[in-house]
RNA sequence: UCCCGAAUAGCUCAGCUGGUUAGAGCAUCUGACUGUUAAUCAGAGGGUCGCUGGUUCGAGCCCAGCUUCGGGAGCCA
């Protein structure tokens, strides 16, 4: 095959009238001579000219949406508007046809909802260019964070034996027959006769094993698939999703936080220096958008605006029990405007209690922090009772504008007593989590760590707004198409 | 899983109080034009009104159930 030159590089050339090859998917054709073609290297596409009149008029009419071609000619300065080159073609081949009447994009906008149905077809959209464009960068960027500060990229296991995690209901993984299920006496499913000879799962979070791997390289960080058979139907979850997970070892609470917001911050900044066309697409998309909402609905911030708000900012960082009282205090608690008004010190905070923290009290990122230990899992370090007699865990969950919850972690209870006695309180089988408790019962040592949803961090960076639309073939309840 | 809403042409939608042959824009096709920018102009084709049942002389429209989709809640990252 000839060689290509990627129409990113044509666009920003200086040297004119040399002989050049593009390859890629015609997106327009316009006047019987005007080809706008797109190879994926950037949103752009650039613009080849077609002698209509010493063309052979069947293969002009091959010219449709979708097809693929394969275009040899002269990089030339436009002769028109609207553009600053364009290819004048001596040589044009189809290298794929699409029929026109059956290729579902068409040279108009399409809703998300339509797209998503195609999402096989949705890459060759504007809009996912730029954001899986983004998603690329944003996951390069968290290796390259980790890997600057030594961290060691660490695979746990996407299979997992362990039930204990707590993080959510999990997928069965299983080769028996499930038309002839071997069962035991009393009738319960004989998993000694399954492929591991135990029943086995997707991994919900790879916590447990990051902390293992942690208390012998200090840090580490893992960042792989992880599976929930929640039945959640919402625009913030998915039962396929993408979590970053660090483990640091000789790290407190507060470390842990420095870390979270110094790894955001990264990324972020990362993006905005390395995807500055697609975000500039997606701004001025979501400022189309926005046009059509009533005035009240419209944010008051553009999507670049808020990324460097974000990054110019420090996370406003405060305790559960101050949150308490903030919110018990607020208008829309006093008003009783919340469906779940505040009024004593232990409850959950709702959606609509955190997105009044983050969205109308602070109007920045919130890092909120010890919680209560009822609320929170067994393996988050107790805090010692306060003067009311009430016991906080050192765990933090970080709270986005329009996200919610981005990032949820803890201060590990690395003192073995009091963390089994934590298992025993929750009914957690102590025996089966062996392996775990190991790291408390050799050379333990004060560790932490979180986990951040990564397409979570994705859906702010690209100011999406429906989870589903920032990764590839996403998984939900009733859908697993592709 | 719960609450609310939706499902009509390839896409986005309209369809009045239940009444004859279900409409528009875009897309597609045909022709014209030929430096266009989601080209323009003229014309044409295109429908199991999500599915099942019910009410009615008569249902796209009313009722029930189901399916799927969207928004919100819960679970959480």
């Amino acid at each position: 095959m000839a060689k290509r030159t990627r129409i990113k590089d044509l666009l920003n050339t200086t040297e004119f009238n040399i002989p050049v090859t593009v390859m890629g998917w015609i997106r327009t054709f316009r006047n019987n001579q005007f080809l706008a073609i797109n190879d994926g290297s950037c949103i752009n596409n650039i613009q080849a000219v077609i002698d209509f009149t010493n063309t052979d008029e069947a293969l002009l009419k091959r010219l449709t949406t979708g097809a693929s071609v394969s275009v040899i000619g002269d990089l030339i300065e436009s002769l028109g508007k609207g553009q600053r080159v364009e290819i004048k073609v001596t040589t044009l081949e189809i290298l794929g046809d699409s029929d026109a009447e059956k290729f579902p994009l068409q040279p108009k906008k399409h809703s998300l909802e339509f797209l998503r149905e195609i999402a096989h077809l949705r890459f060759r959209t504007n809009t996912f260019n730029a954001v899986f464009k983004i998603r690329h960068a944003l996951a390069f960027a968290v290796h390259q964070f980790f890997n600057e500060k030594g961290f060691v990229y660490m695979h746990t296991p996407i299979i997992t034996a362990s039930d204990a995690e707590g993080a959510g209901e999990m997928f069965r993984v299983s080769t028996i027959d499930p038309d002839n299920i071997p069962r035991n006496e009393d009738g319960s499913i004989n998993y000694k006769e399954d492929f591991f000879g135990k029943a086995t799962n997707l991994t919900v979070s790879g916590q447990l094993e990051g902390e293992l791997a942690a208390m012998a390289f200090g840090d580490v960080y893992t960042f792989g698939p992880t599976f929930r058979a929640e039945n959640s139907n919402t625009t913030r979850h998915l039962a396929e999703f993408w979590m970053i997970e660090p483990e640091m070892a000789f790290y407190d609470l507060n470390d842990n936080m420095d870390l979270a917001e110094e790894l955001l911050k990264y990324v972020i900044r990362y993006a905005i220096d390395n995807c500055a066309e697609e975000l500039d697409f997606l701004k001025n998309r979501l400022l189309e958008e926005e046009k059509i909402k009533p005035q009240a609905e419209r944010s008051e911030l553009d999507l670049l605006t808020k990324l460097n708000f974000c990054l110019e900012n420090n996370f406003e960082r405060l305790t559960y029990t101050e949150a308490i009282q903030i919110l018990r205090n607020s208008k829309p608690n006093q008003k009783k405007q919340f469906k779940y008004l505040i009024d004593s010190w232990g409850a959950d905070l709702q959606s609509e209690h955190e997105r009044y923290l983050v969205e109308k009290h602070f109007k920045k990122p919130v890092i909120l922090t010890n919680y209560p230990a009822e609320i929170k899992s067994f393996y988050m370090r107790l805090n010692d009772p306060d003067d009311q007699g009430r016991t906080t865990v050192r765990a933090m969950d970080i709270l986005f504008p329009g996200i919610g919850e981005i990032i949820g972690g803890s201060q590990r209870e690395e003192r073995l007593e009091k963390l089994e006695q934590r298992m025993d309180d929750l009914h957690i089988p102590k025996e089966e989590m062996s392996w775990y408790l190991d790291t408390r019962r050799f050379g333990s040592a004060p560790h932490a760590g979180f986990g951040l949803g990564f397409e979570r961090l994705v859906l702010f960076v690209t100011g999406m707004t429906n989870i589903r639309d920032v990764i590839p073939f996403p998984r939900t309840p009733k859908n697993a198409e592709f």
